[in-house]
DNA sequence: CCGGACGCCTGTCGGC
DNA sequence: TGCCGACAGGCGTCCG
């Protein structure tokens, strides 16, 4: 589900909420994430003070007194501020309680989320100690993507969306991004060229920023932050428009399946 | 090391 | 109307 600027998004919402404030109670309704949340989170977070708050990756990352509080929204994951008496659903499985009364819910209806707590540097933690560089940072570019996509004969779409190589990009923006560079989602990373690296490079980080301007992209169930849904849908040239015409030269969209993952692109306009 | 497939979950939607 | 399979924004793990 969320993808970078939806994780983004998240963060930006919530962190105004949670700085500086004091944990008063996490509130364990459903444990059971990916991997179950610690139960001693209970006992170690209150009276703990969040004083930051960044992403990694699609990791979100809070520094707390003791440690950082690494979460993952999974595909459906969301974190909302909610006021304190706000009902809680079936799929809410936790609130952090704020010394201001205000909760931070994560909610989670297929449970590919997780929390994990890391006392050490959280660049250490074993899920974040192989990602690779962050899209929107200067060490990602056409040069990156060129020396490491040598040798690889992964289909470049596979390719972008392995968070060894680069993180962020899920399916919706790996579709997005290869429409806009020109290149078909299937053609072996290791036999594109300097030129069309570039082109791939400049094409990740336009439509990211451009999403993250829109406050992500909502399809069901994302929500950001303070609970509004992003709006880069509307924005979207060839994820979910499978069959209908190409936003360039008008021939339909043809669809085909990639490590489980629906591919859209133009057989025209992509090569 | 590399590439590909699987499975973890619930909800929704389209076809019969 | 109801049932059933396919599919949905991710990714760690396993296998060849």
């Amino acid at each position: 589900m969320p993808e970078l600027p939806e994780v983004e998004t998240t963060l930006r919402g919530i962190l105004p909420h949670l700085l500086g404030q004091r944990v008063a109670a996490l509130r364990l309704r459903q444990p059971a994430l990916r991997w179950p949340v610690p139960g001693e989170l209970t006992e170690l977070l209150p009276g703990q003070r969040i004083h930051g708050g960044r992403r990694r990756g699609k990791y979100l990352l809070l520094a707390l007194d003791d440690g950082h509080l690494l979460l993952h929204l999974g595909m459906s994951g969301s974190l909302r501020i909610v006021p304190a008496d706000t009902p809680a659903g079936r799929h809410d499985h936790f609130d952090l309680v704020l010394e201001t009364g205000v909760l931070l819910r994560f909610t989670d209806p297929r449970r590919f989320g997780s929390v994990h707590w890391v006392r050490g540097p959280p660049e250490a933690h074993p899920l974040l100690r192989s990602l690779g560089p962050e899209p929107l940072e200067d060490a990602f570019g056409g040069e990156y993507l060129y020396r490491r996509s040598r040798g690889r004969r992964v289909p470049v779409k596979s390719f972008l969306m392995d968070s060894r190589v680069v993180v962020g990009i899920g399916n919706i923006y790996a579709n997005e991004t290869l429409y806009l560079a020109g290149v078909h989602p299937l053609r072996t990373a290791g036999r594109i060229g300097a030129a069309r690296c570039d082109r791939l490079a400049a094409a990740v980080k336009t439509v990211l920023v451009d999403a993250l301007a829109q406050g992500g992209t909502t399809l069901r169930d994302f929500v950001g932050g303070d609970g509004r849904p992003g709006y880069f849908r509307q924005r979207l040239s060839v994820y979910g428009r499978g069959g209908m015409p190409c936003l360039q030269c008008a021939r339909p969209l043809r669809e085909l399946r990639l490590a489980q993952r629906t591919t859209v692109y133009c057989q025209r306009c992509q090569r």
